[in-house]
Order: structure tokens, then C-alpha cells, then sequence
DNA sequence: TATAATAGTGACCAAATGGTCAATTGTCAA
DNA sequence: TTGACAATTGACCATTTGGTCACTATTATA
């Protein structure tokens, strides 16, 4: 389990600086001082160490921002939200690195599916943000609006990403901030309309079905010592095979395992799932 | 020379479905129904294939954007650019497709340093162009200007290029034409510094020096038939060996290329070189 | 028609890659 | 110390890839 760890954290330098598919597993082993026999004891294959970065990152990534996202008050939300992102992506470099190139590439099948999915999970946090913090004034322009701070994130993350250039967080968030709220407050002419995203969403198909929430519960479950989290996870186990408790409890504990490094994914499955 | 473009045709649609490594060169000779043998008779490499196309398609991206920016009056100038540029993405959407696949990919040194190349020409024209529409209006935020309005391209563009929405190009660019406007008149935080841009451009070396025009215009001399633009461009490489005509002259035979379809490149080198 | 020159073919090659597995090494309870 | 079990190794394999070249077909020329 700890070689895995060592397997993941290696690769994902080496395919941030060469791309995955010109990284071989002979480096990946090398760089890690193992041998290939290895390497293939901790992963079926060189696809699935792929797809268990993402995962792992993007499971990370999309929790944190959720979670500022709904802890800020209005006020410094568009700040605290642009910073956590410019943030996040630059303690994580080599993975936003790999995440930029490998975006739009297109060998494993498996792979697009879950940038896919992880790219609505992110639309998804923005779209509320915005709707929370603008309310009915961007009922029109809501989806441009949206596509443009995704638009502004790829674009700046670029700058510290791929040039070594000194990075004001601050500044860089405060200047989105303005930008962002110029674009909500006077856009008239919308792009992208209602039907246009229906359109576009058609290819999402995967849910966050319970069946697979209550896969992640109870992995959770096994691989956690006796503490109040595991209890409240059990309990939010029960919970979802058969509803007897208030959502006043349940969002209890939710908050319970909040801060449990390893159930933030779980958590913010759980909110999505029950609409908090 | 009929058989490269013949392949260069083929392999544009198979590297934009599948990548440029995943493309393998058996895939492009059975496509083109031509023999392994002859693929390597127009082309000496696999990698020498993929910068020609490149280099093709990126003359012809920059030099349409550069006309179209040229020839309009200020009035509509952000609503042509912006229309020139999609429709370009759109009308080569095979191209655009793979610029945004391999944009930050890392396979050829070669390769990123063509990209980055075009991409500092684009950014030339699209500040050339702020900064007439503008004026001094922009003077402190135009590196975030510029940057935004490369970003929208971006996002925007992958509207079209991977899901299969029905395009209203007059509306997406008066949309555009908008934000832009808006970011320009009110932004007061700019981020990008001309500092910050300095720091950016270090890694552009190759500067379009006289001898590379040179080499261009001889190339295009000796691929042509008697004309007036031959003519033209043999007036052209003595100006550029030895000047003695006048300004006025100058540019009137770059105007004398200029509609040439093989000069266009040709044209936009020699105007970015007098500073037309 | 004969000859030369050019274009095109596809079997073949060396190198590299993801993945396997018999053999080796390490661990630890008895 | 032993021996059973698990972890680890790295030589090995099948396959694929970009690229070559001796040979053939076609076209132009005399």
C-alpha cells in the first residue's frame, strides 16, 4: 500500500515533465528503485496507475473547492474561490501539468470519461457558486459566465504552470474577481443558452448512483481504525439502505467526517447526493 | 508534391481522431492507399510530417488573421477577428483539433518551439489590433486583455471542435465582441505586468531575420510561373539585399502578393520585417 | 521499340515497450 | 535453526513501431 504511494508520487513527475504515454514503466520503476515485477504488484496495468492519479487528485481537488466554496459567506467568495483553485493547481503542479497536457488526448476510453466526469463535477460547484452569489441577475448569462472562469483558470494556470514567473496569488485572484464580476454584472448577449448545454451534457452519463456511493462508504469503513468518523460513516451507511433519520442528523454527520482527511470525497459525494 | 499533400490531408484526420503518436505510419500509408515506401519518399520522417503540417497550417491561420486585422476599419474590427478566428477553427477544425490535443505536449523540442513561434505571432496580432482599438484606454491592462481574449478563443472553441453543437458563428462573436469590451473599458486590476511578459517572452528566440525571409521568398521565386507577383517578389529580395526603393514602392508590391494564395506567409513576414 | 530515369512496393529489421513468471530473497512463527 | 509463506526480482516474451532497401512498375526520352 505504501509502494503504491511511492509508485503514484514518482510517476507523476515523470509524466508531468515527458506526458504519460513517453514515460515507460521501466522509468517509472527506475526513478522508484524497484523492479518492473514490482511495479505490476501494486497495478494491474500502466492505464490503471493513470486513472488512479486522477482519481486520487481530482477527488481532492473537487472536495476542496466544494468545501470553500460553501464555508465562504458571500462577501470573499469569488476571491476564496479563485485563490483555492490558483492555489491548489500550483501545490499540485506536476498533476495540473499532466491534467493540461492529457485534457484533451485521447487513447484510453476509460480515461476521457472520468476528466469528463470530473470537468461537470467542477462545472457543477461553479454554476452554484455564481447562482448563490449573483442570484437572478445572471439567470441569462449564467453558462457563459460559468465557461468564462473556466476559461480564466486554464488560461492564467498557464502562466505559473508552464513559465517559472513569480506568482502574486493575491493579486492574480483579485484581478479575476473584478473581471468576473464586470462580465456578471453587464453582460447582455449571452452565448450559450439553456438547450446548448443540454447538448453538450448529453455525453455525461455517469451518475453518482447510491449503489456507488455505498461502494466508497464502505471501502472507507474497512480501511479506517474505530473512531467517531467511523461510526458516523456506518451510521450514514444504514442511512442510505434505509432512510429513518432526519436530515438535521444526517447532515450532523456529514460534518462529522468533514474533516477526516480521507472522507472529504466521501463527504462531498454525500452532500451532492442528499442536496445540501 | 501532389502525393504530400495528398498525405498530409490523411494524416490531418487521423492524428485529430487519435493523436499524433497514437497515429501510426502504417495507419496513414493504408489510408492514402499508398505503399510504406512512398510515404517515405515525401517525407523523411514521421516527425518531419507533423511539423510540415504545422508549419502549413499556422502560416495560413496567421496571415488570414493578420489580413483580416489589417483590412479592417475600427468599427467592426473585435466582431472580424473574432468571426475570422472561429471560422478558421471551424472551417480546419481537423487543425485546430490537433493544436489543442498536442498544444502542451512534449514529445519534439522542434515541435513545441514552431508552436511557441505561431503563438507569440498570434499574440502580436491580437495587441496590435487592442491597441489600435483601444488606444491608450488599455495601456495598463492590455497583457490581461490580450490574454482573456486568447482564453476565450480557447474555451470557446471547444465548444464546436468536441461536442457536435450547431455553431452560430455571428452570435458567438458579437458575444465576444461584448465581454471584450467590457474587460477593456473597466477593468482597473490589471495581473500581467510588462514586467510579468518579459519574464514570458525570454524563451522566444528566433526572431524572423532577413535571411529567413530571404530563404522564403527564394523558395516561392522558384515555385512559380512568370507574373506579376514573381516580379514582384524578385523587386522584393533586391530590396531586401540591397535597399534602395522607397517605402511607397515597398509595400505597394507586398500588396502586389498579397492575394497570391502561396504569398500570404510570404506577405505577412515582409510586413512584420518593415513594420507595416 | 529500347533505354534510362523516376516512382512505388512491401518484406524485413532493429529497437523499444508493456507485461509475465520461474526463481530468488526476506520474514517470522514455531 | 528451520521451513512455510510472501514479497521481490529481472530475464524473457510477444507485439508493435518507425524506418530501410533491394526490387518492380511506370513513365519519359531517344
Amino acid at each position: 500500500m505504501i509502494k503504491k504511494q511511492l509508485i503514484m508520487e514518482k510517476a507523476l513527475e515523470l509524466f508531468a515533465k515527458q506526458g504519460f504515454e513517453a514515460t515507460t514503466v521501466q522509468q517509472i520503476t527506475e526513478y522508484c528503485g524497484i523492479s518492473k515485477g514490482a511495479f505490476y504488484l501494486s497495478f494491474k496495468s500502466k492505464d490503471e496507475l493513470i486513472l488512479a492519479l486522477i482519481d486520487h487528485h481530482m477527488m481532492q481537488f473537487t472536495s476542496d473547492i466544494d468545501y470553500i466554496v460553501r464555508k465562504t459567506n458571500n462577501e470573499n467568495l469569488l476571491y476564496e474561490f479563485y485563490y483555492a483553485a490558483f492555489h491548489s493547481f500550483h501545490q499540485h503542479s506536476d498533476f495540473a501539468k499532466i491534467l493540461m497536457k492529457e485534457q484533451t488526448q485521447t487513447f484510453n476510453e476509460e480515461l476521457i470519461k472520468k476528466m469528463h466526469y470530473y470537468d461537470r463535477q467542477t462545472e457543477k460547484i461553479i454554476l452554484s457558486m455564481i447562482e448563490r452569489f449573483y442570484g437572478e441577475e445572471i439567470k441569462q448569462t449564467k453558462y457563459d459566465l460559468m465557461y468564462c472562469i473556466k476559461g480564466f483558470i486554464n488560461t492564467y494556470s498557464h502562466l505559473f504552470l508552464f513559465y517559472n514567473v513569480p506568482l502574486n496569488l493575491n493579486l492574480l485572484s483579485e484581478s479575476l474577481v473584478e473581471k468576473t464580476n464586470l462580465l456578471a454584472r453587464h453582460t447582455k448577449l449571452p452565448f450559450i443558452s439553456e438547450e446548448l448545454i443540454q447538448v453538450i451534457k448529453q455525453p455525461m452519463t455517469e451518475e453518482d448512483s447510491k449503489e456507488k456511493i455505498l461502494e466508497n462508504i464502505q471501502k472507507k469503513i474497512e480501511e479506517m481504525e474505530e473512531s467517531i468518523e467511523k461510526e458516523s460513516l456506518q451510521l450514514l451507511k444504514q442511512q442510505l439502505l434505509e432512510p429513518t433519520l432526519s436530515p438535521a442528523i444526517v447532515k450532523g454527520l456529514i460534518e462529522n467526517i468533514q474533516n477526516h482527511p480521507h472522507c472529504k470525497w466521501t463527504s462531498y459525494l454525500l452532500q451532492s447526493y442528499y442536496g445540501f
